[in-house]
DNA sequence: ATCCCGAGGG
DNA sequence: CCCTCTGGAT
């Protein structure tokens, strides 16, 4: 894509939404941390459900601790993979406990070295909780990303490096969260909505999607 | 490449 | 029924 089609396509998502943020619920960077995590392969809505009540009794690792990888699974069991995730949220704030005095690490290196902590789940931290100029391309910028042709890749750090080059430094936090929204909301994986995408003309999809299927006859 | 793994939508 | 959801570890 063009730089003046970037510019005009980012242009246009923040005219429909001027302030995107992440819509995972959570009152402080730890929480943060832990709805990233259990966020894999989950919606948000999902997320937030289990995460409220949870969220109320533990607010710090050494709470999320004395809490307990059975009671945690409880909370969280509606969520899908919750064995694994259960038993990564209490190691990773075993370590935060032990090694970085109960706060969450601001670097990539000593995120990732969390267990249940990637790249993507490192950079989500960096960009909502400490405004890094970074992407992390979860499935829907991923998808978004290949599709209208922003920046192609077959890996997500490849996508990753690529938005960097096209997308400036002090667009990209907001970039993110555009990104996301036009995902989850228009460019959806299935059935993308193309005919009330409000980029449809820069985008390089061969199967857009132009008009809305209408109900099927009834029989 | 495979496993983990529940809820919601089509 | 089938697919998808702000992936990570092996």
């Amino acid at each position: 894509m063009k730089k003046a089609d970037v510019f005009e396509f980012f242009r246009r998502l923040a005219e429909e939404n001027p302030d995107p943020q992440t819509e995972l619920e959570y009152g402080n960077v730890y929480q943060l941390l832990v709805a990233v995590v259990l966020s894999a392969q989950s919606t948000d809505v999902g997320v937030n459900k289990a995460t409220r009540a949870l969220f109320r009794e533990v607010k710090t690792p050494s709470e999320m601790i004395a809490l307990g990888e059975e009671e945690l699974k409880e909370h969280i069991k509606t969520i899908g993979l919750f064995n694994s995730k259960a038993k990564n949220v209490i190691a990773l704030s075993e370590i935060l406990e032990r090694e970085h005095g109960g706060e969450v690490p601001a670097d990539r290196d000593s995120l990732t070295a969390l267990p249940g902590v990637g790249r993507k789940t490192a950079n989500v931290v960096l960009n909502s909780a400490h405004g890094a100029e970074t992407f992390a391309v979860d499935t829907h910028i991923f998808r978004v990303c290949n599709r209208t042709g922003m920046a192609k890749g077959k890996t997500p750090l490849a996508v990753e490096l690529g938005l960097e080059k096209k997308v400036p430094g002090p667009f990209r936090v907001g970039a993110h969260h555009w990104l996301i929204l036009h995902g989850r909301y228009i460019c959806k994986a299935r059935m993308p909505e193309c005919w009330r995408c409000p980029v449809v003309d820069l985008c390089s999809f061969k199967a857009k999607v132009l008009e809305k299927p209408g109900r099927k006859a009834k029989s």
